[in-house]
RNA sequence: GCCGCCUUAGCUCAGCCGGUAGAGCACCGCAUUCGUAAUGCGGGGGUCGCGUGUUCGAGUCACGCAGGCGGCACCA
């Protein structure tokens, strides 16, 4: 029988030869390194053994893959010690994730943290006690049977969603079996002791919330000890640039329960969210955008009207008023507002594209779960705009709103962008002709602007596609901000039309956009992308002029005054401490520039100017310092 | 909304088996005028998240509620 390996060549074995053999037969080494090899492409157990002629490659700990094996293997570790040590738990499902794998466990009492470390110790002993794995093939039928007899009904329940003819992978890892595609390593040994149960938490079954609540245990696994104390150092590290701790720690916002999900600016925050929104409005006036203002409360007849009174009724904060007999609702979206103003005087084609834009300030009763810093909140502002246009309009509109966003994003410091195409989902409006029209327009203005996409299929709004632009906070988790959405609805609920070149009416598209998504939730994901270090024309502070004797203090207020006239952001130190006090304090506060201003500075009008990150100093004219930094604090749309 | 954990001074956190609250930083005062990451001394500051219960006695135990945190579900 004849092995063909990765570089061509051709060894020969008896039928039935494993992987383990083949390893052993090129070198000791390899024989030691291996973990599973690929047969013609297919994952392959090495103890498994090859019936025909095939190409295989051996996967070592180096290879890309060994990751996942490793988390997968260590995921059935951590599912037969928590059985050896919780009799009566079942095991449902437990993948490898990113960084590393969870199990999720039915169980009548949850896990406690304390239990971490206790199941973590005995998953230790297993990897020591190097239990080997052992493959069998069952027939669907007596697998279903099997885990039904010993009480694992949810596995039982997996099985037997495969089809019946079908036979199915048992995992034997000394005594402990379990349903698994595999493959997995020869012992319980070769996942090695890199491995940390992090975190625990409830998980629905199925992902579904309607399901039972199963008890899931996260843990993080890696090749070595260094490999695992470096993603250890990356989460901590993640962990201090948290924009709840560094929104306290600069004085940016806080929140509190008199407002639940709502932030409170403070100067420092607030001038951070308005050179945002300065630069975002900016360049929405530059691509031919309006921008308006519409009312926050409206009556709930336009939302019955617009639909998302049906739709979105428990979402919207819903205000009474005594003396009339009126309901109206805070607006959780500027869209029925927008479509408001369209319908004032008729409009012709002539007019369109329209863009409307508007940061508007919406409000959304989030579930209290779903909360989290100013990522997800309750009342938020939106740089929503809303594009009135034809459908022949439509791909090329979406072309140059791709562009727009992918040139804001990369100012912003944003190189790193996923954008996903979400389609037509099971519930929704309008006809698939429509539909196909719409997601092709989509497809093409992606591929207008050069963007590559993932499929995100079914996951569309019920009105139409949409193109989501997600960022990646600090410990790796992910947030849409930007999006794009076809609408052929709502303009024609709310009885909005142009006037076609044919004389007739016609209800426009109407192309839901935002760039930031909500400024909060951006502001958050910003904080913790620069770490509260922001380039200069975004700092809420931008220097700190500080004194080192107080026979400088007139000269250092004068400078301040100075550099505030030039349009600077700047707060003058002229407290009564050592020169090392103030270096360090504004250091830890992030200001971008520390200007020293002591007696040799008054004396021939200079500064020394030191750059956080930085230890040098470099003495330079009042009047150079000002043109330094209003150069350097030029927004990039201004450059 | 669901599961779990947490809530003590402005911040970070101690507080044992229930016996009546503590540190560092910050703040205030005084001294110090000092050249690039913490000057010294002194002082003020707490309904221990809220409520109910158990107890002679609750920061500590039990229950309920609220908020926060980690996930799940939902979602910009």
């Amino acid at each position: 029988m004849n092995i063909t390996l990765p570089d061509g060549k051709v060894l020969t074995f008896t039928r039935g030869v494993t992987g383990a053999e083949i390893a052993a037969a090129i070198g000791p080494g390899l024989a030691k390194a291996a973990l599973i090899l690929e047969v013609d492409g297919q994952e392959w157990d090495l103890f498994r053994p090859i019936e025909q002629d095939a190409r295989i490659r051996i996967v070592t700990r180096r290879d890309d893959k060994a990751l996942t094996l490793i988390r997968h293997d260590a995921a059935h570790l951590l599912a037969m010690a928590v059985q050896e040590l919780y009799p009566g738990t079942q095991v449902t499902i437990g993948p490898a994730i990113e960084d590393g794998f969870y199990y999720d466990f039915a169980r009548d009492t949850p896990f406690h943290p304390d239990d971490l470390p206790r199941i973590e110790a005995r998953m230790r002993e297993i990897v020591k006690q190097a239990r080997p794995t052992r493959r069998e093939v069952w027939p669907r039928d007596k697998a279903v049977q099997h885990f039904k007899d010993i009480g694992e009904k949810f596995k039982a329940e997996l099985i037997e969603s495969i089809p019946s003819n079908e036979d199915v992978s048992i995992y034997y890892h000394g005594d402990w079996h379990d349903l698994c595609r595999g493959p997995h390593f020869r012992t319980t040994a070769e996942i090695g002791d890199a491995f940390k149960l992090t975190k625990i938490s409830g998980a629905y079954w199925r992902g579904d919330a309607k399901n039972a609540q199963l008890q899931r245990i996260y843990g993080t696994a890696w090749r070595d000890q260094k490999e695992l104390d470096a993603y250890l150092q990356r989460i901590e590290e993640a962990e201090k640039r948290d924009h709840r701790k560094l929104g306290r720690e600069m004085n940016l916002f806080h929140m509190q329960e008199e407002a639940v999900g709502q932030v409170f600016w403070h100067p420092k925050g607030f001038a951070l969210f308005n050179s945002l929104r300065n630069y975002i409005r900016r360049k929405l006036d530059a691509a031919d955008y309006q921008e308006v203002m519409t009312p926050l409360i409206l009556d709930r007849k336009l939302w019955e009207q617009s639909g998302h009174w049906e739709n979105y009724r428990e979402h919207m904060f819903v205000a009474e008023v005594e003396d009339e007999k009126k309901t109206l609702a805070v607006k959780p979206m500027s869209c029925p507002g927008h479509v408001l103003i369209f319908k004032q005087g008729t409009k012709s084609y002539r007019e369109l594209p329209l863009r409307m834009a508007e940061f508007g300030s919406c409000h959304r009763y989030e579930p209290s779960g779903a909360l989290h810093g100013i990522m997800r909140v309750r009342g938020f502002t939106q740089d929503d705009a809303h594009i009135f246009c034809t459908h022949e309009q439509i791909t090329g509109e979406t072309a140059s709103f791709c562009r727009l966003l992918m040139a804001i994003y990369r100012d912003l410091g944003f190189e790193d962008v996923r954008v996903k195409l979400a389609t037509r989902p099971a519930n929704r409006i309008g006809s698939d002709a429509v539909w196909d029209q719409a997601e092709a327009a989509l497809k093409a203005a992606t591929e207008e602007a050069q963007l590559a996409y993932q499929l995100n299929p079914g996951e569309g709004a019920f009105y139409g596609p949409k193109l989501e632009f997600v960022l990646r906070d600090s410990i790796g988790r992910d947030w849409q901000c930007g999006t794009l959405q076809v609408d052929f609805n709502t303009a024609a609920r709310l009885d909005a039309a142009y006037v076609a070149e044919d004389g007739a009416k016609h209800p426009p598209v109407m192309l839901h956009r935002a760039i930031l998504g909500s400024l909060e939730r951006f502001l958050g994901v910003l904080i913790e992308h620069y770490a509260g270090k922001f380039p200069l024309w975004l700092s809420p502070v931008q220097a700190v002029v500080a004194t080192i004797v107080s026979d400088a203090d007139s000269y250092a207020r004068e400078a301040t005054a100075e550099l505030r006239a030039a349009g600077l952001r700047v707060e003058s130190d002229l407290r009564n401490e050592k020169i090392n006090y103030k270096v360090r304090e504004h250091a830890l506060s992030k200001v971008p520039y520390l200007l020293v201003a002591g007696r040799r500075e008054a004396e021939n009008r200079t500064l020394t100017v030191r750059r956080l990150g930085t230890e040098a100093q470099e003495n330079l004219a009042l009047s150079a310092v000002i043109s330094m930094l209003k150069a350097e604090a030029v927004p990039p749309d201004l450059k």
